[in-house]
DNA sequence: TGTACATCAGTGAACGCGCGTTCACTGATGTAC
DNA sequence: TGTACATCAGTGAACGCGCGTTCACTGATGTAC
């Protein structure tokens, strides 16, 4: 039966709420659109209605958490130390690292998107490049700007490892799991608030810090 | 119809290599036991006379993935610094990125390990505690031993992250892809030969070097 | 060494199942008069 | 404002397909005599 195109609108998102939801939660390849319909409240037909595909669903699903991931993390924005140290705390949490369903889906999905279709790969690129970015404002300014990137960059890299290597020793080695968390928080604090090359004016102007 | 002792361990044996490919190329999930076995020169029947399920394979495939790949890694053990030099070149390279059939299992498997069974998780969780005792060997001896297993993590974290974002970006955004490679091995190249903290005395010790 | 027979790795049909997608149908919504 | 009808979001049965696993069967191998 027709549905006012108000409540069209609220299941189009819902679909994409749970479909964003459940693909990081279990992966692309291990949910079926039936688990999505269901969760959204409907059946598989409908989701026809509103997506050509599963594909094309998990690219829209992809670009929709990384979007509202994005809004917590711009919070941190800004480049003060101490606001950059919550975040570190907050990526490198427990929390995080049990949080799947609503955590950033680049990280949930690391090493499934390149096995992908093109679509999903593109949404993951401009997460990717956003997330470079926003990052990149968020490091010290005495940090020459050259570097600024390419530390931004390093960081995302140790970030999205080291997410999913403690996911998977969280049941067989939980210790060993929060060890990863904490050294690679602890390596990339040391690694963003001190600059990495020899240049000995401004190692100086920051130990007045 | 039966086959003597040596043709059957061979045959177990090209069944794993044969796994051990073909998860690391598609993907535990997106993998048929029957890819396996036809790749391996045999029905899928066969396969349940060596292995108990799909899982069980998948565990001793990665296992056995991780061993021959740990073999390549081991002759960058030492600490000197121009082999480490080329271990870093070698595990950042457009080679690797695009080598998944014979690559690290733990880079070509990072986000989907913690969604399989325990066994897997207990394969990996071996895996990565040897990964870390071979780079913690690796690194400097200059570095203080506290200082070098967190290094190692951190570095580890860096590099299966680093690769699975490559992969993820070389079909659409392939010179990114390429800088997100070169950016993490610049930035493990300065922190893994310098240390972090503000010892003096060791950073002094080194820029003789 | 030669023969009879038990063993068991490998075969391929069959199992139940869930997948992504299609489609004839339903009936409330939105619109034209 | 009230009535007639076209629209189309949502339903659920059905599609072909490939999955992991089982099993009766085959026939070369290995063994006991």
């Amino acid at each position: 039966m027709r549905v006012s195109k108000e409540k069209a609108v609220e299941n189009r998102s819902a679909i994409l709420q749970a479909a964003s939801r459940l693909f990081r939660e279990r992966g692309i390849d291990a949910t079926g659109v039936a688990d999505i319909a269901k969760e959204a409240g409907l059946t598989h037909g409908a989701l026809y209605a509103h997506f050509p595909s599963k594909d094309a669903l998990a690219a829209e699903a992809f670009s929709h958490g990384f979007a509202g991931n994005m809004k917590l993390v711009r919070q941190w924005e800004g480049g003060r130390k101490r606001n950059f140290d919550k975040y570190l705390d907050a990526m490198f949490s427990t929390q995080q690292r049990d949080n799947l369903a609503s955590g950033c889906p680049m990280t949930a999905s690391a090493s499934e998107i390149a096995r992908q279709g093109d679509a999903i790969c593109v949404s993951f690129a401009q997460g990717f490049e956003e997330m470079v970015r926003v990052l990149e404002n968020s490091l010290n300014t005495e940090i020459p700007a050259s570097q600024r990137r390419r530390l931004a960059i390093a960081s995302l890299s140790a970030q999205i490892g080291a997410i999913a290597i403690s996911r998977a020793l969280a049941k067989v080695e939980p210790s060993l799991s929060k060890e990863v968390l904490r050294s690679t928080k602890e390596a990339m604090r040391s690694a963003l608030t001190v600059t990495h090359d020899s240049e000995k004016k401004s190692r100086r102007r920051r130990s007045a810090d």
